[in-house]
DNA sequence: ATAGATGCAAACCCTTTGCACATTA
DNA sequence: TAATGTGCAAAGGGTTTGCATCTAT
């Protein structure tokens, strides 16, 4: 697992020299967790100890941006504002105009759906900023607002891996109606591999969110970070109930191909996106069993048409 | 059809008293399509003649803004802009970096699924902002940016008719194949009779949708504004392959049930968003038909499920 | 020795404000 | 005439910069 100092060195561009005040206003910067204002980083300093100007805090914050140390962001307040990007991947906000407190989550169904949209206008983007202003829940019922909980690597792992497991559970609900229903001998042992499948993974997703829930008994009362629909909640769950008044093998294969698609692009997209970590290697992991999973089935339903069509015509 | 003076006296707060600087200003501002710094309405409002300082504009920018007849933007280069709401709702901005260029676009699905993550969070959203900075499709070929076309009430009109007949189109064909398929006199009778009103309903639309690019011709060549997969691309289509080797009447109820409130939901936000019209009136017209079909679908699906009960136990 | 980092104060940009004056209901 | 709107110039905030001074390589 990579330090911060590590992340640090990794990113320091070449050509400049190292300077005893910027390390420490990085270093100061790096321990925040939450979106700090140029301002507060000159105040945080000052308390700290040292005698910094703020012409070089403001140019080290202008380093950290353009060493991808730091991002700014702006959320409308007639300032800036920094966030660090150490085991903090890029996010949308929630951002109360009560309080000013900002909540951070990710959605990887609006982000496919930006996707979709430079897409369709041929606009290549690079970055995309989401913001939701609004009330948060501490100030619409008049408390103390709830302190921010920047969404650390094991939250971010503890969402992974409740995806993954609902996907796996519908998954495997759809695989094994699949093969009880599947009239062809060859469909039906696919389908009955692949529920195995299902099942292996889930036994291993589900002890590791027991690990991770030891680690950190607190970890379950946060809200949800990372928003994922997709294969869980939506394409496995219409398949299985397409398969309450019978199966036709095409479709059921069919169904599977966009969910483990969903799930590799969902886990693929997550996993690059993370620092490297344990958590990283968990996500592409699943990704790769996933892009397994689609390949079986893709050769498979190839397969059946290819001996649909020899059976002759109109085989559907 | 209001016009853009009405639109102001409309909004013009009580208490204040007129002045022709600050009208003069605003209707400058109004004839405007993108998004205007305060200090590009000074620059227009010298060229145009008069002698109004640099404070009056603020301030009427402010005035304009608490009065709802323009809308303070904030694309993180510094300075705020500004852009007007006269026949124009609130969007979603793709802002190229390189030619300062934005484009607008609005997608009923990315703002469902704010939706979703704001109620999962028990935040009530008032507002959202979504940017996505990139490279524009002229940018990126070495071309002249395009200049940018402000979406107009005709082109939001084009989309949401666009939307409105692939809806149909789509219900149409569920409903036929449903029709062919149910083997219960009563179901079919259902379905038929939305079959037909899908088709009247297309028939109208595909008739307004020759009339708008017959008024202004340029306006198919305008690149999408409004994205919404919802009903078309999604259920109906879905619905309609579930139905290729036969049919469950309650599962195509439902599939229907899905689609038109999707679809409902769909026409009724952008109806409500729009400023009094005749696209308003397009849409909250066809929510209304979509409403009546979804009710007449739950009510027969509800009395399904009472005729299958009492003919006992496990209908399914 | 020299490119790069720092400190200080001034400059900058965009926006708001205090106050005297002009206007409108 | 009393409440609003306008102009001017000054102040305000957040941020950047010029320049002399240090300091790492």
């Amino acid at each position: 697992m990579q330090s911060a100092s590590e992340f640090v060195e990794q990113r320091r561009p070449a050509g400049g020299r190292r300077s005893g005040k910027r390390d420490f206003i990085v270093q100061v910067f790096l321990r925040q967790e939450g979106h700090l204002a140029a301002d507060e980083l000159v105040d945080l300093i000052r308390t700290e100890d040292a005698r910094i100007s703020r012409a070089t805090i403001y140019r080290t914050l202008q380093w950290m941006v353009e060493a991808g140390i730091a991002r700014k962001v702006d959320f409308g307040e007639g300032r800036y504002r920094f966030e660090h990007s150490y085991r903090h991947p890029r996010h949308f906000h929630l951002i109360c105009k009560t309080c000013n407190q900002s909540y951070e989550f990710l959605s990887s169904d609006i982000e496919a759906l930006i996707e979709e949209v430079a897409d369709a206008r041929h606009f290549a983007a690079r970055q995309s900023v989401l913001q939701i202003y609004g009330t948060c829940e501490s100030c619409q019922a008049g408390r103390q607002p709830d302190r921010a909980t920047a969404p650390t690597e094991s939250l971010f792992a503890r969402d992974a891996l409740r995806i993954a497991i609902a996907t796996e559970r519908s998954g495997l609900e759809f695989y094994t109606r699949a093969a009880a229903l599947t009239k062809d001998a060859r469909g039906r042992k696919v389908f009955k591999r692949l529920a195995a499948e299902e099942k292996k993974h889930l036994g291993t997703l589900e002890a590791r969110y027991r690990e991770l829930l030891a680690a950190d008994p607190e970890l379950e009362s946060h809200p949800t970070f990372l928003f994922f629909k997709g294969a869980a909640n939506g394409l496995f769950a219409a398949g299985t109930e397409a398969l309450r008044d019978g199966v036709d093998d095409r479709q059921a294969l069919l169904v599977g191909i966009k969910c483990e698609r969903g799930s590799h692009k969902f886990f693929k997209r997550y996993g690059d996106r993370f620092e490297e970590s344990e958590g990283k290697r968990i996500f592409l992991e699943f990704a790769d069993e996933e892009r397994e999973h689609l390949d079986l089935l893709i050769r498979e339903y190839k397969s059946l048409v290819e001996r649909q069509k020899s059976r002759g015509g109109t085989a559907r």
